[in-house]
DNA sequence: AAAACTGGCAACCGCCGACAG
DNA sequence: GCTGTCGGCGGTTGCCAGTTT
C-alpha cells in the first residue's frame, strides 16, 4: 500500500534554516500557536516540509529552550535517567527543563557515552549504560520502540510522578512524556538500594519479565520521584559532596 | 600553510501509535 | 474493523568549525 510522504519533496528548501525562515516560523507560531504542521509551512509562507518546521521549532526556536552548555549536574542526571530509561530521549528531556531530546541525544552520543566508558575503565567496573557491553552485565536495559504519548500524559515538567502515574492531565501545554503508557520496570532490579537511595533499573529483556506501569506497586511508583527529590535537594548550594556520593550510589548497583 | 582528522550539532529519515472518517 | 493522516520518536547523516599532523 505504501504510506504517503508527509509532504512533497520537490520544490522545498532543505538544509540549514535562514534567519528569514526562522522569523517567519516564529511569527506564525506566536500568532496561531503550534499544531497542524502539515499546513503550517504554506500558511506561514515557508517552502519547508511540515516536519522540518516542527523540528526547527521544537529543537531551536521555542522560547523556553535553555541555551548554553549542559552543566555537570545535568550530565549526571542524564546518565542516571539513561540508566533508568534507556534511549528514551524525550522522557529524559522532560526532566531537564529547557533541554530538547535532540540536544540530549547529541550530548549523550558525543560526550556521555565516552565519559561512561572512561569511568568504567577507571574503576574496572562494568558501565551502567545499556549500550555499553561489559562481559558480565549486571543490568540489562530494554529499549522500547518509540511511542506516541496520549494527550492525557501531557503535563508540566514540574509535575510529580504521582500525577503522572495517576494519569492526571495537566492544565498547561508543557510536554512531559513520563506518562502512564509504556514504561516497563524490572522488579528484580528495583530492589537495589545504595546509600539510602533506591536505585532501580528500567526494563529487562533477557527474561521477558515486564511490569506495565499501571501495575507498579508503591515502591516502584516512588522510585523515580525519589530520584528527582534527591537530585533537587543535592543541587542546593553546600551539598556538593553529598551530590558526589549520591551519584556514586547509582554506579554501585 | 595546508591537508587530514575529529567533534559537535542541526537536520533528515523512516517507523509507529493515535485518531478521525 | 479498516484505512489514511498526523504528529512524535529515536537513529542516522552530513556539514562545519576546531584541532592535529
Amino acid at each position: 500500500m505504501g504510506r504517503t510522504p508527509c509532504c512533497p519533496k520537490v520544490g522545498l528548501h532543505r538544509g540549514p534554516w535562514s534567519f528569514k525562515e526562522d522569523a517567519l516560523l516564529t511569527r506564525y507560531i506566536e500568532k496561531h500557536g503550534e499544531g497542524n504542521w502539515r499546513n503550517l509551512p504554506k500558511k506561514a509562507g515557508l517552502l519547508r516540509c511540515g516536519k522540518s518546521c516542527r523540528l526547527r521549532w521544537m529543537n531551536y526556536l521555542r522560547p523556553d529552550i535553555k541555551r548554553g552548555n549542559i552543566t555537570p549536574d545535568e550530565d549526571d542526571l542524564i546518565m542516571r535517567l539513561h540508566s533508568l530509561l534507556g534511549n528514551r530521549w524525550s522522557l529524559i528531556a522532560g526532566r531537564l527543563p529547557g533541554r530538547t531530546d535532540n540536544e540530549i541525544k547529541n550530548h549523550w552520543n558525543s560526550h556521555l557515552c565516552k565519559k561512561l566508558k572512561n569511568r568504567a575503565g577507571e574503576t574496572g567496573r562494568a558501565p551502567k549504560s545499556p549500550s555499553v557491553g561489559p562481559d558480565k552485565p549486571r543490568i540489562k536495559i530494554h529499549h522500547p520502540k518509540a511511542i506516541r504519548v496520549s494527550p492525557y500524559s501531557v503535563i508540566p515538567r514540574t509535575d510529580s510522578l504521582d500525577n503522572l502515574l495517576s494519569g492526571t492531565p495537566s492544565p498547561t501545554n508543557q510536554r512531559d512524556e513520563l506518562g502512564p503508557s509504556n514504561i516497563n520496570i524490572d522488579r528484580n532490579a528495583v530492589d537495589g538500594v545504595a546509600g539510602g537511595v533506591v536505585a532501580p533499573s528500567y526494563g529487562n529483556d533477557h527474561d521477558g519479565f515486564f511490569i506495565p506501569i499501571e501495575e507498579w506497586d508503591n515502591d516502584d511508583m516512588k522510585t523515580l520521584d525519589k530520584l528527582f527529590e534527591e537530585y533537587e535537594k543535592l543541587k542546593r548550594p553546600g551539598d556538593a559532596g553529598q551530590m558526589e556520593s549520591f551519584l556514586d550510589s547509582f554506579l554501585l548497583i
